[in-house]
DNA sequence: ATATTATGTGAATGAATAATCACAAGAGGT
DNA sequence: ACCTCTTGTGATTATTCATTCACATAATAT
């Protein structure tokens, strides 16, 4: 029998254990079982310390959302220029997505958009947040002369954000054959000449 | 009982409907119940023409890959000023994803790389040779002075591909709440900005 | 020490799903 | 008209999955 832990505990430990299963096998492949054995417990525990999958859906949204896309917020609101700030986030977006690919592929999933509506309105609601924080790290590259003049700030953030999730993407579906950080510094650089 | 038909014309329908049951549910939901009821047939009838949802799939990428990236190697094809093209393409794209939200929801399913390597392969070279073809036509247009010298054409395509790859997510995540082709107007101007 | 509560688990249940099968029935050739 | 091949279907099977339950055991309170 396992040792017995505080439900808060378990509840952390199931979460990092459902995002593991994630970026391994896909959001398809996060069932209760597979769940329980990356966890190492039965899979009646983890109805001990959730309610049901919906739950565990929940809260690895809030620990994606309060953990991560916080850190951007973070890097946005430093004394840093705008460019070094948005080179900074560009590339600690693209480290996060190699250290845990469970993250764009639990929040860009079609099951979640589709079977969880009141989920991907929330990741939404996130997203929306994450796209206004670049754009104004963007305008103010742009008042500051380290931007070129006449680019629009939102349009811009949405190309840097695509940018970083097409490349993901790509990633995850060549099924990591290539070397995502040089490939990130090529397109960063090349970003670049296209807003200076 | 459903009028007989020959089993090509049987196969295209149960494409098309399992196109449709993408688009509307997602890969998650597509069940050969799902495709039965779209197709307006027996589950069995399904088993007549394919001899599992694997064939299926492999149907639905040969569609989805003839029949969409093919239009983008046509227009690169023609006689247009480079610029041109380029704008048909992303706009032709984006009314594509509108129409069919399926192809992009298939294509970029995480079930379908994680769950069929072979299939995942092979839309993966189809992305390449979508992603050489708008290579060609941006660094035709540095060539012909139409875009500004310095950009890189495949990394610049890689921006313009992710702009409407993201695009296309934000879309169908946000359950088709924005006017797409508005939103792609502005990120088209903006991105004449940033590439002249 | 004992009672109570929290945590852990194997077994069971019911629903969904992919696939198969025996049989029905139309189409086309003879 | 008869035969054969193709197409269509309801019923069935085996598997996987989410969830529940009775029971075991450790921690904590009294």
């Amino acid at each position: 029998m396992l040792e017995k832990k505080s439900t808060n505990i378990r509840k952390e430990e199931i979460v990092q254990a459902a995002l593991e299963v994630v970026g391994r096998k896909g959001v398809r492949a996060l069932t209760i079982s597979a769940i329980a054995a990356s966890a190492g417990m039965s899979e009646a525990n983890i109805y001990r310390h959730f309610n049901g999958k919906d739950e565990i859906y929940s809260a690895l949204a809030d620990f994606i959302g309060s953990s991560v896309m916080g850190k951007a917020a973070t890097i946005a609101g430093g004394s840093r220029r705008p460019l070094e700030k948005l080179e900074t986030i560009f590339f600690s977006h693209i480290a996060l997505i190699t250290e845990h690919p469970g993250i764009p592929r639990f929040v860009f999933s079609d099951d979640i958009h589709l079977g969880h509506r009141i989920l991907a309105e929330t990741l939404a609601l996130r997203i929306g947040n994450y796209i206004e924080t670049i754009t104004g790290v963007i305008a103010a590259g742009v008042s500051e002369g380290e931007l070129k003049p006449g680019i629009s700030p939102r349009e811009t953030a949405l190309t840097l954000l695509g940018m970083i999730q097409f490349t993901a993407l790509r990633w995850t579906m060549s099924n990591a054959s290539f070397d995502i950080r040089h490939e990130a510094e090529k397109l960063w650089a090349n970003f670049l000449v296209l807003v200076r």
